[in-house]
DNA sequence: ACAATTGTAGACGACCGGTCTATTAATTAT
DNA sequence: ATAATTAATAGACCGGTCGTCTACAATTGT
């Protein structure tokens, strides 16, 4: 079983939708990039939707995956964590030219009016983000790096949920300001006492 | 000369791109739900680009129409305009059933890496709706609503973009509870002595 | 060796996309 | 009224879309 056929056909076209979006996508397009030949599609899914869920699926693993070492990192206290996850971002984007911002959130904004099987999965992905972060706030909290009365899963929804604002300014922007104005506004909200002027490490 | 064809074309094209995104809209399908004939949208439209630039401006007008009543009214506080525009937009998405969210962002997301034109067009949309919030912000300010040094350029630039994100997650929740959350951060950050936690700071 | 399964190959159909040219209808000018 | 000009329409056009179908090759199991 070539089970890497499929697997390519995802990656590929992961790449692909992460930039021109879900709709504008071609079956077609994503096979000549991938090498497959068209016939073979449908045997590895059963229509475009099935193939757009298991993107998902991988995008979503692949993140989670990008941010282990940092999440996994002793040597970073728990707000180290969640600056590192930030600054990884970051980097990314500069790395990318300010494009495509995050997949899971480009689909959310084009499917979830139009397809129920997609926002659900989207919406799991979503939550499972947050969770990483409300685990690292209960560790910053229990740390006493955060206030003990903090609402940890609100915050972490706020934090996941003004980063999507932040990158759609990116790529109109083209510029990487709205996600450091984010992390600047992120943190200071964490740490009230030092309001909306502080400046924590080098930033762009 | 029937110039309200070509409003009318704008108009119904707006609220099916605003539903399903610009490039899953046809144009036949707009013209079908407008009434025209296909072969007159070449008439008024150099072609669907054009279209979609015309699409934006109308949407930006209809915004800023719409929130004019809340920013002249006189009885509100600064502060007071700034919640009524969000309670306003709250209460709209409430009767959208959570659908929909908002046209600029919409675009900006599908469009801001594969369009220059749109790219500039909707970032001069965006940079619009800030001036408004800064606006509000800089009388609040002087109104002593709000502390003397606040960056109300940056604050209004947060809260345009962090309510782009909370629109996202209404779309995949199908809940207002996104947007509630945005409305409260957003006044706790400008009323910091009530923030996420009971015990106050003061600053210096 | 043979049969069954797994995977590849690409033509094909029905449809829909945006665009263009030819044509008609309406308006204005002479 | 007739000619010239503009406004608007009709419909063809080509290419791309998703999805199906049949034929074929490779691999596996017995």
């Amino acid at each position: 079983m070539k089970q890497n056929t499929k697997y390519r056909i995802i990656e590929t076209g992961a790449g692909i939708i992460h930039h021109k979006g879900y709709h504008h996508t071609g079956i077609q397009e994503v096979l000549s990039a991938a090498g497959v030949p068209k016939g073979s599609f449908y045997f590895y899914f059963k229509n475009k939707e099935d193939f757009g869920l298991h993107v998902i699926d991988y995008f979503d693993h692949f993140i989670l995956q990008m941010l282990k070492p940092v999440i996994e990192d002793d040597s970073l206290s728990a707000l180290g964590k969640i600056e590192g996850i930030l600054d990884h971002f970051i980097d990314l984007f500069k790395k990318m030219n300010y494009q495509c911002g995050c997949l899971i959130g480009n689909l959310s904004q084009e499917m979830g009016d139009l397809n129920e099987a997609f926002g659900k999965k989207l919406s799991e992905s979503v939550e499972k983000m947050a969770n990483i972060y409300q685990g690292l706030l209960d560790e910053a909290r229990s740390n006493r790096e955060l206030t003990v009365d903090m609402d940890t899963a609100e915050m972490a929804e706020f934090i996941v949920t003004s980063w999507q604002g932040a990158l759609i300014k990116m790529k109109i922007n083209k510029s990487i300001e709205p996600l450091a104005l984010h992390k600047r506004y992120v943190f200071n909200m964490l740490n009230p006492n030092v309001a909306y002027k502080k400046e924590k490490k080098t930033m762009g």
